[in-house]
DNA sequence: GACTCCCTTCACGATTTCTTCATCTTGTGG
DNA sequence: CCACAAGATGAAGAAATCGTGAAGGGAGTC
């Protein structure tokens, strides 16, 4: 549940500058070139979730770049959106054929632009992780994925969104100590600047919906917590 | 649940590629025809699930092509997907007007594609299961995909198109949770792009035409909604 | 062309949730 | 047993989410 890290290649230094704005709003973390070498270059350092590739580039063309991103194996989860100029269709085609996953026309609506990469990544995620682990479960505590809720045996347990990540994080690896950090990092979101004492009072409301289950979440003195996996 | 087999018709050999490529990477099998007389002869022959479309063809148009299947008892199964050239709403009228299915503009975004393609074979394959299901139900509210009514006992509500969508993306799996760039999806279309709280004006909507039984309809906070499945 | 229906967006208020902070409690080492 | 650090707790302001009504725009109809 990481923040999504978009490499944008554009050559036009105002362009980039709409590319930036718009996508670092929508809460991506961005890296730029400008021209296809350099693309490549900061795609393998980088390994972006997803590019934002124009078609003309100075050096190496967006086509070029394209089919030179999808023959590299380490980068097989990219997503490559296309940026082409209005009505230039065999752009589109040719950025299709060399494995482009979309396309938007320029000039590029930001509020396009913008859903294209949040549907594109929600598709990748979404593939990347097939259905399977939807159930979490220790002891007789079920964390349900599908219904987003927590039971019990019968009882079922009203939690915060907030709260429903902090015990889907912890018991999908009980036993396993989570420092504050990477609690945040997972329940409340990366990149959100909060206190680390903020993870305390969710525990604490976690733990009183929990009732008589609370005691499962171990506090780890010096760390942080734990999912308990003391057989039951 | 066998493997959908799909007939690309289509002239121009890069665009083929392309179909190809994407759909394949989906999992289905192919069958190609580059013009109009290839594509009747191979449906015939091949007798594939679904046929995606392009209306400029060799010979013998896309528009006149689906007519024909249309008019052939024998593939009465058949679901076609016309492929139209951007903006020529002409087109797109005149296909659905000889029974196309959907229709995607050219050039075709593969994400898009593939996501239509596998919503026409889904809903395919409901209505071509017995009458039972084809009616989705839950408590006493009934989800009738053959006339297109919801009803409860005597009552039937009038909804539109949108609100239905929604309601039967929801219904078919009670106690799920639907994000609200799931249901976008399903119920107001694939790659269109619209403010995710749209969603919450329609089920507004149509909680309110279902009146008492509006509250079948769960607000997930923070996640979306679902369709209760609390025992009636 | 006026009208209707549907979809979409927007803004406001009500409510819930998140976050911070001050205080109290507990655990630990000396 | 004390002192101190770390955690638990409760309260309250800040922020986010949701329900709602209304307005605007397009497509189709009369």
């Amino acid at each position: 549940m990481t923040i999504p890290k978009l490499l944008l290649v554009e050559d036009d230094p105002d362009l980039l500058e709409v590319l930036r704005l718009t996508l670092q709003r929508e809460g991506y973390e961005t890296v730029e070139a400008r021209d296809g070498e350099e693309a490549l270059r900061l795609a393998r350092r980088h390994a972006p979730d997803l590019v934002v590739l124009d078609v003309m580039l100075p050096k190496l063309d967006g086509i070029e770049v394209c089919r030179q991103l999808r023959a590299d194996r380490s980068l097989q989860h990219l997503v490559v959106l296309m940026l082409t100029a209005r009505a230039e269709e065999s752009d589109v085609v040719l950025g299709l054929g060399v494995g482009a996953d979309d396309y938007v026309c320029k000039p590029a609506r930001p509020r396009e632009l913008a859903a294209r990469v949040k549907a594109l990544l929600r598709r990748a995620r979404a593939r990347d992780q097939p259905v399977g682990d939807q159930l979490l479960a220790s002891g007789d505590l079920v964390v349900d994925l599908v219904r987003f809720e927590v039971r019990a045996g019968e009882e079922r347990f009203d939690l915060t969104p907030t709260e429903f990540r902090l015990l889907q994080t912890m018991i999908a690896s009980p036993g396993r100590v989570f420092r504050r950090a990477e609690l945040l990092d997972y329940a409340v979101g990366v990149g959100v600047f909060v206190d680390e004492r903020n993870i305390d009072t969710h525990v604490k409301s976690l733990r009183k919906k929990l009732g008589g289950r609370g005691s499962l979440i171990e506090t780890v003195r010096g760390i942080g917590y734990r999912f308990s996996d003391h057989a039951a």
